[in-house]
DNA sequence: CGCCAGGGCCATA
DNA sequence: TATGGCCATGGC
């Protein structure tokens, strides 16, 4: 077992099955993905609850822009994130909003689709392709970023060095990514950034006194 | 009160 | 390729 599982059954041990970005639909992922972008999810929730349940490709596209800043407006940067908003959907539209039409296609290309929306770069692409559309591609935040720089392994130093390395030492596998995600982050806000020596991981070195305990 | 959160764009060198 | 400024709200 590669050391990046061993990793992952200690977090999954620790921290169980986690209730990790809930969603009704796969639209509402990717509206997320983006509103998220910077922000805490508690603001993101605030902005997904003024759709009052009307959330829709065509709703979107058809709103004024002024009308969708106010939306969106308590997840912050509302003006870029509007506009954003826009982008994708026009982008999921063309694509007939099919999941299944869009699934067919390999996921380098999926994934380059995205990436020239404007307003979806790396994390936003892999996490609507991970948790919108259910496919197989390691995402990596700024909690993954701190999470791999705190274990002695060199998993790289950029998003694409970290992103490949967790996908050659794992299976191919969604709710694997998925799953390993949602523990990496969980882990990341349980760890003290005041006292970097106090970390979450039971096999980091530095935590292992405090396991002992 | 200041810090920062589940980034990305753009200008600059 | 790699920094740095910018965007904005709400929780603590």
């Amino acid at each position: 077992m590669s050391k990046l599982k061993e990793i992952y059954k200690t977090l999954s041990s620790r921290y169980g099955d986690l209730e990790w970005w809930p969603a009704e639909s796969p639209f509402e992922v990717i509206v997320g993905a983006v509103l998220t972008q910077n922000t805490a999810w508690t603001n993101v929730e605030k902005a997904l609850g003024r759709f009052e349940g009307n959330l829709s490709p065509e709703r979107i596209l058809n709103m004024p822009t002024e009308e969708l800043e106010e939306i969106v407006r308590p997840a912050g940067f509302f003006r870029q994130k509007s506009r954003y908003l826009k982008a994708v959907t026009e982008w999921f539209t063309g694509c007939n909003c099919d999941i299944d039409l869009i699934r067919s296609a390999p996921l380098s290309s999926i994934r380059a689709g995205l990436l020239k929306v404007r307003g979806v770069g790396n994390e936003t692409a892999d996490s609507i392709l991970l948790y919108a559309f259910n496919l197989p591609t390691f995402v990596v935040d700024a909690y993954t970023v701190r999470f791999f720089g705190r274990f002695p392994i060199n998993a790289g130093n950029s998003y694409m060095e970290i992103k490949d390395f967790c996908e050659r030492n794992l299976p191919k596998d969604a709710k694997l990514y998925g799953d390993f995600h949602a523990l990496i982050v969980q882990n990341g806000k349980e760890h003290c950034k005041k006292k970097p020596e106090c970390f979450g991981c039971p096999l980091e070195k530095s935590c292992e006194k405090k396991m002992e305990e």
